[in-house]
DNA sequence: CGCGGAGTTGAACGCATTCAAGTCTTGTGG
DNA sequence: CCACAAGACTTGAATGCGTTCAACTCCGCG
C-alpha cells in the first residue's frame, strides 16, 4: 500500500513499511458523514488514503468553523489516541478511504518501534504549527488574501506529497465550506474566489483550483510555508518552481 | 520549587518532582523581550515559572498577530525539542521567569522516564487543542464574544492551577496585545471592554480583569472548557462555581 | 417535471477599521 | 521640581469591508 510519500523528511522506507504492516483493513465513507464525534473515546488512528476530511467546532447557533483539513496522508484521531478522546468533530468532505490503526497497536509501538511513535509525536506538532497558521490567517490576512493563503496552503501540502503539480489541485470544498474554512460567509467567499479568477490568478471550480499564478497566488496571501518543516530539498524544489529567477541566484526575500 | 499544580490531570506529585529536578537554573526577563526566536535551532524547553509571553507572527506589514499566550505553568520551546526548530517568535509580555530543561535532559527521559516525556506530548496536544480552539473563536464569534471568550480561556486556564479565583485573575497585556490576540485593532479592543464594563461583566484594567458576573462572561463568549481535558472533578468544580443552580441538579444545557 | 443544493449577483445595512484628536500616566532630563 | 516626551487609553467621525437578505440561474437527480 502507497503512503504517498506521507510527510516529507518524517518517514523513511522502513518506518512506512512498519506502519502501513499496522494498518487494519480500509474502510471507505461516503461525503459528508461522521468520521470522528468529539468527546468520543480515543480509540486508534484513521489513515486517510484518499479524499478529503474536515475538523470542525460549532457555535451556539450550529454553525461550523473548520479547525483543519485532512489530505490524503494525514491522520485522524492521533490526538484522540494520546488525550483520551478528541476536542472536535470530524467529517468527510469527499468519498473517503480510511485505513486504521488499533489502539493496540499504537500502544504496542512504545515497546517495538518507540522512533516510529515519536514520528507520530512530530505528526501531531506538524498540525499543531498548522493550526497557528489558521489563526494567523483568519487573525490578520483581510478576505482575499485569506482565500489566497488557504489555497496555498493546500497546494503546498498536497504537492510536497506527490498528490498535485502546481498548476492544479484538487480541493473538493464546496464555496460554504471555503467559508467556514476561513472565517466567512459562503457570499463572500464566492466574491473573493471572482476576484481571484478576474486578475487571473486561480480558478476553484469543480471541487478543484486550477492555478494561474502560482507566484500570484501566493504573494497575494502572503503565504509562506515555514511551519510545513518541509525538507531543505523540497522546499528548495518549491521555491525553484515558484521563482526560477531566485534559483538563478536572485533574491527575493519577500518570498523567503 | 513549585509547580503551579502544573496541568492538572497530567502530572503527579511524582512526575512533578522528576521535572523538577531536571530544570536548570532560573533566568529572569524584562517585559516585552524575545524569548525565542522563530527558525531557532530546539535547544530544550522552557519551563514559565512566573509571567506572562506571548506566540506570535508578523503579517508583511509588520503586524503582529498572537497565536497563544503561554501563563505560569506552560512550557515555551517544547515543540521546537521535538521538530529541531520553531515556527513562530516568543515574546516575554510582563516579567517572566524561565527554568530550561536542557535538551540532553529531555533526550535521556526518552530511556530514564519515557512516561514522564509522554507526559510533554500531551502538553503539546493541549496547546494544539488551545490553538484550535483559537481559530474557532476568530473565525465564528464577532468582536464582543471574541474578546469575552478569550478572557474566558485565560480565567479558566489560571483558575485550574490555582494562579486565581473566580472573580479577578491577572491579564498584563495592553490593549493592543489584546486586540492581537483576537484579531482585531486595538482601538475596536478598547470598545468591546468597554462594553463588557457597561453591562457589568468584568472590567479590565491595570493587567487584570475583574471579574463582575462570571456566568454572564462564559454565555456572552459562547465559552466551552472541554477542549482543555480538565479531569472530571476540575471540570465538576468550574460548573458549580459557574451555576450553583446546576449543582442542585438543574440541567443547563448550554453551559456544555 | 419539479425539487434542492450550489453558485452568482445586487442592494442595504452594520460591524469594524481608519484617521484623528484628545487625556492620563509614567519616566526622563533640565 | 517642573517640563517634556512617549506610551496607553479614550472618544468621535468618516469610511469601507464583510454580512445579510433576497432573487435568480444552473445543474443533477428523483
Amino acid at each position: 500500500m502507497e503512503l504517498h510519500l506521507a510527510y516529507p523528511g518524517l518517514f523513511d522506507q522502513g518506518a512506512a513499511a512498519q506502519l502501513s504492516a499496522a494498518m487494519g483493513t480500509p474502510r471507505q465513507l461516503n461525503p459528508r458523514q461522521r468520521i470522528l464525534r468529539a468527546n468520543a473515546a480515543g480509540a486508534g488512528a484513521l489513515y486517510v488514503q484518499s479524499g478529503f476530511a474536515a475538523r470542525y467546532r460549532l457555535d451556539r447557533s450550529g454553525r461550523r468553523q473548520f479547525i483543519g483539513i485532512l489530505i490524503p496522508g494525514d491522520f485522524a484521531g492521533l490526538s484522540a489516541f494520546a488525550l483520551g478522546r478528541l476536542d472536535h468533530d470530524i467529517d468527510s468532505i469527499s468519498s473517503v478511504r480510511l485505513q486504521p490503526i488499533g489502539h493496540d497497536r499504537l500502544v504496542a509501538m512504545k515497546t517495538t518501534a518507540p522512533e516510529l511513535l515519536c514520528r507520530m509525536w512530530q505528526l501531531t506538532l506538524l498540525d499543531s504549527a498548522i493550526s497557528r497558521y489558521w489563526i494567523f490567517r483568519i487573525g490578520r490576512l483581510p478576505g482575499l488574501a485569506r482565500i489566497a493563503n488557504f489555497f496555498s496552503e493546500m497546494l503546498v501540502r498536497q504537492y510536497v506529497r506527490g498528490l498535485c503539480g502546481t498548476d492544479r489541485f484538487e480541493l473538493p470544498l464546496t464555496q460554504s465550506d471555503l467559508g467556514e474554512a476561513c472565517g466567512m460567509t459562503p457570499v463572500h467567499a464566492n466574491r473573493m474566489i471572482g476576484e481571484l479568477r478576474a486578475e487571473g490568478i486561480c480558478n476553484f471550480v469543480d471541487g478543484a483550483v486550477e492555478v494561474g499564478d502560482f507566484a500570484a497566488l501566493f504573494r497575494m496571501g502572503q503565504y509562506s510555508w515555514d511551519y510545513l518543516y518541509l525538507p531543505e530539498q523540497v522546499s528548495a524544489d518549491l521555491r525553484q518552481r515558484l521563482s526560477p529567477a531566485a534559483a538563478r541566484g536572485i533574491a527575493l526575500q519577500e518570498l523567503r
